[in-house]
DNA sequence: CCTAATGTCTCTAGTAGCTAGAGGTTCAAG
DNA sequence: CTTGAACCTCTAGCTACTAGAGACATTAGG
């Protein structure tokens, strides 16, 4: 049996975040010991390993859960899993293209900066001025990205 | 003079994320009309269309706060303006790189999978595994990226 | 001139995914 | 037995907005 704070170090997750995942559901309530501290056993770790490890790759939580349902009914065919690592997949790979702009035109900016004053600066200029973007194009929010 | 939704039309900003930007300082308070709305003249569309700008290449409002208080003193030399867009261009750097890293495990993920049942699907048993991540080096929080 | 539709006002609360702090209790080591 | 670390609950804060309620303003059509 680990207390929250073992089961935290072994997960690779700080303590008030195992409380909140327990807080929203993500985790099940623990035993509690005679003092009514969370008392973890092997199940719960691997359970949080699994949050963690789903987290780390950009998976939000709402999927985890559904990842997590899906794991409890072994006999399901797996096509649902596999949608939805498709679809982090694809997330990724859109942020990823989003920021490859972005990166390009800071890239742009950066460049022409001549380390003159404000006045002349590229960088307060470019953003001051949309039609510098790709033309025609709007690239829209950064959101996610 | 623009009322709220003009102003939003023109720079491309929805109408609560203006008065959110008043709210907090990043916009100036504008002049009233008889009946209370809002009037802006086209400087306040400067500033808003710069802001957007901005936050599409993924700044920061602090970032964004910092840049539009430099181009308030043309002067100054624009060394501090082209540090912030270079800590920007790190930034987004730093994310493409995670993400790719990212997107090569879910791409082996996926591949994976044969369309079986949970029991054996790929996708679950990746994710409940840790040590199918790069070895010994931990890949850390997903935090902006 | 009146009405209906749309736009605007303020205010509060919610989103994701935690993190930080206050103020108190329990546990393990020396 | 005492000290210090770890634990408890609870509330509030973070970024950057977004959504909604309920009321007032403006404008176009008839």
């Amino acid at each position: 049996m680990l207390t929250i704070g073992r089961l935290g170090e072994a997960a690779g997750v700080k303590v008030p975040t195992i409380r909140y995942y327990e807080q929203i559901g993500m985790l099940p309530e623990p035993k509690r010991s005679a003092g009514n501290q969370r008392l973890y056993d092997r199940s719960a770790l691997d359970r949080l390993a699994f949050i963690r490890h789903a987290r780390d790759l950009g998976f939000p939580l709402e999927a985890i859960r559904d990842l997590l349902s899906l794991s409890d009914r072994p006999d399901q065919p797996c096509a649902a899993a596999d949608a939805i690592a498709r679809e982090q997949l694809a997330a990724v790979e859109a942020r990823i293209a989003r920021l490859t702009a972005l990166k390009t035109e800071l890239e742009r900016m950066v460049s022409r900066c001549a380390q003159g004053t404000i006045a002349d600066c590229r960088v307060i200029e470019a953003l001051g001025d949309h039609s510098n973007c790709a033309p025609g194009q709007h690239v829209g929010a950064v959101s996610n990205a």
